[in-house]
DNA sequence: GCCAATTTGTACGTATGTATT
DNA sequence: TAATACATACGTACAAATTGG
């Protein structure tokens, strides 16, 4: 969805947020949108763009790779990480076994995510 | 002095540079040039200015008000009491006598530019 | 190693809005 | 009201890093 034009919010406002939910929703895994899509998505100037990621990267969710892209921070992860400690546990005494299912659909999708990180970043428990 | 156009560092940290540099060797007391006045003497686009300036805001140095202008932080000058603390003590024990004479040139224009601020963010050693 | 495509970085310019004096 | 100063948003161009053919 587009952003809103005719609202008083700041455009680099809005857009930071749409990004900021996209993040913690599960639509972008590990990298984000390029800074030439982000535009094209949401009808906004090249530098709103960068606005809008330069505060997430201060915040300390996304980071930038010059050449490559911008991608959601290791310590970002972690967070989600820290949210799902109880289940891990669970996991790791079950060894993934049928007790599982108790596991939301949304933290399924978050370790399908995580899986896909280089297993350098990867956690612990996931390695292997 | 202007910047160095064959230099490899980007423009915009050599300009935050110089202005940390005018800002704590006294050369900006209290409110630093604006915008504008920045362009024109660095001969740089408004955007670097700004991208700067921004820098040492988020370094806490610097505080912008809209409308206003841009100023040097609260923080920063109580960082400048703090190099100062011995020689405060002095002034306390001494009343501000012949002994002062011991404190640098520098300290004595800090003192001066310390005592323009407006009283309610004067520090407490320069109230009377 | 080279070249081209992609992506972020730097720097310029312009216009209009909002806040303060 | 007018002038000043910062905020937002658009646009352009080229440089530098990375990747893949």
């Amino acid at each position: 969805m587009s952003l809103d034009y005719t609202n008083s919010i700041p455009l680099h406002v809005q857009l930071k947020q749409k990004i900021e939910q996209n993040v913690y929703n599960g639509r972008y895994a590990d990298k984000i949108p390029s800074e030439r899509e982000l535009m094209d998505e949401y009808y906004v100037n090249r530098s709103t763009v960068r606005q809008s990621i330069q505060q997430l990267v201060l915040e300390g969710i996304l980071v930038k790779k010059p050449g490559k892209g911008t991608f959601i921070a290791v310590s970002t992860i972690n967070d989600w990480l820290g949210s799902l400690s109880s289940t891990s546990e669970n996991m790791e005494k079950m060894g993934m076994t049928p007790g599982a299912k108790l596991i939301t659909l949304q933290e399924i999708e978050l370790f399908g995510r995580l899986k896909k990180l280089p297993s350098w970043k990867r956690p612990t428990i996931l390695k292997e």
